[in-house]
DNA sequence: TATATTTTCGTGTACGCACACGAAATTAAT
DNA sequence: ATTAATTTCGTGTGCGTACACGAAAATATA
């Protein structure tokens, strides 16, 4: 392994002219930096992170800012997960980590978080930018203050952010249309069902809505596509009947695709319905919705790897702040298909 | 943050003495021991393990055994990338890579490279026990010299292996059941082509096999599965005629497994017969496979994320060697569904 | 008590790099 | 040519740990 004083040997320089070159320092002539940089290039010297950890006593802190876990989706457990893996990694290379967490039902606390985010100074942030239009309003925050920001499963158009991960949400909702119309018997007809308590993810659940439709449109199935919109999820017993009442009235309806993460709240009341025909289909693998989908009643989940989202968001910022590593603006999370024979091995 | 100097300062001892409890060598006192773990303790203090992989020059070098890579199966290619993107991030902590390769057709060329890796007498190893007889015959090799290794992709029972990354073949046949009965019309017949021009993976295309007739045996449809065998490939023409002789006669075959990678030989001939109601399943996303999944011609891939197998494969042996940390002695890789609308996202 | 032996410990150097300080070389000003 | 200003570069120290070497202290042997 070639070190900073085998380039200075081989250039007849010191290791500090080296070092000024590969800083980009001032103080070195044209001359002697291409001829640094052409034995750079020959010896495929690339610095050796831990020694430059442990010289610079530098050390960066990363915020992050997700909704807080609650009883009833658990589903952002899964990207803190990933952070944490990655913070274990990288917490001896002089990174520190920050969480700031907001009631993803409530925009003020998301503002809350966010201005106490900003507090903390940190050098660069990982945010799940559920609110829209909160989140184009504090942004400048961060701009201002020359703090890079990754967005993570939400996407949010227009802004400078540095990258975004996560699932392009019309491609998962027209894959959830294939397994749907897979699953179904011919004829059949389909309810898609919105469970909308939170504003969360409007455009990713539009699209995944838009992508499930035009699968049946371009393959050119002519099949009824009903819709239900409920607000509130607390008063299960109205949602029963609602549902219930429905599936009288529509008895063709064979397939539900629910294009959220709720569900299970769909399978339950289905279960409790004693409708074995009806087959569910939707996102995320929450511990509720795997029990469904073990026992039968729902049949598949398409997920995002969320686990991996967090992982990824914090090592590519762990790039950026220590190598100068730009990312690619979009990295496209997997549409993994879910089925209780492969559930166990994700 | 504390430091081994703090340890000392507070203990009145030298770093040397504290620098001895810490990995535990002789030459220390019980009294002082005693008094410099309390200290340890109180200050919360653990090893800053930059610092410590920087002095201490220890080198590992670990040596791969991998099928090289010939154009009609690139399968290997992956796991190869995945050990790559480890090794990467592993370098500049001492670690070295060695590969070795040998031809997945001849047992000889895998004997002679399983020598020369042993020969260049690395910390630890990693194998694709290919030939399974082989790989019994010149393990003991490896033990003599207490060279740990861990085996991927495919599965050596009775042996004392690290671990073992691969999927669970039988389970994965079994997904494939499931899938090919979505995605074939009612009472139509199945047809399994098993290609063995190589006899590798003998045990996994066996359990895959019997993993998919489960599926139908279980579920109690009765479906007539057909069986075709190959020896070699060379000659697509024979293959060619044979397929077609065989679907003339049995017309109501309307599905294809293919328990292998070997999945484009099988897709290419059938769409030169220009069977467009024969739906074909089968395993790995190499590029030929791709191209016919995305052509339509292949509905469904099941995939093993073999960047990840050789990935996690390095990752476990510089886990156990630098930290003695002891991988679970199985893990199991993930079972994907690839279809048309997912293999641009994995 | 004097000497040998063993146990216990302190010191010094190295790992590869970052960065500050100041010296040498070059160029400009007089 | 002399001095000043500027550019270019070399040296030294420290980051926290590993480890070899040898010294001091404790204990054993005579």
């Amino acid at each position: 392994m070639k070190s900073i004083k085998d380039i200075a040997l081989k250039a007849n320089v010191s290791i500090g002219t080296v070092d000024r070159v590969l800083h980009n320092r001032p103080g070195v002539s044209e001359r002697t930096k291409k001829k640094i940089l052409k034995i750079i290039e020959d010896y495929n010297y690339t610095v050796n992170p831990v020694a430059s950890i442990l010289a610079s006593k530098k050390t960066y802190t990363i915020a992050t800012l997700l909704p807080e876990n609650i009883s009833s989706d658990e589903f952002w457990e899964s990207p803190k997960q990933g952070i944490a893996n990655a913070i274990e990694e990288i917490k001896n290379l002089g990174f520190l980590i920050n969480n700031f967490h907001f009631d993803q039902f409530s925009s003020n606390t998301y503002i809350d978080a966010f201005h106490k985010m900003i507090d903390s100074k940190p050098s660069a942030v990982l945010i799940a930018p559920i609110f829209n239009k909160e989140t184009r309003d504090l942004i400048g925050l961060l701009e201002n203050q020359n703090i890079p920001y990754v967005f993570i499963n939400t996407e949010t158009e227009g802004l400078n952010n540095l990258s975004f991960i996560g699932q392009d949400s019309f491609k998962s909702g027209l894959l959830a249309g294939k397994l749907m119309n897979w699953v179904l018997p011919k004829k059949a007809e389909i309810l898609i069902i919105e469970i909308r308590k939170d504003i969360s993810n409007y455009t990713s659940i539009n699209n995944r809505i838009n992508g499930f439709r035009d699968f049946f449109k371009t393959s050119k199935k002519s099949i009824a596509i009903h819709n239900l919109h409920f607000d509130h999820v607390e008063n299960s017993e109205t949602l029963k009947n609602q549902l219930d009442n429905y599936l009288s009235k529509y008895p063709n309806i064979k397939g539900i695709f629910v294009p959220s993460s709720k569900v299970s709240t769909v399978a339950k009341i289905v279960e409790s319905l004693d409708k074995k025909d009806i087959e569910i289909g939707g996102f995320d693998t929450t511990n509720d919705n795997i029990k469904y989908l073990k026992n039968g009643t729902v049949d598949f989940l398409i997920s995002q790897n969320p686990v991996q989202q967090g992982y990824d968001g914090i090592k590519l910022l762990f790039n950026f702040l220590t190598h100068q590593i730009k990312p690619e603006k979009h990295y496209f999370s997997p549409i993994e298909i879910v089925l209780k024979e492969n559930v166990d091995f994700l």
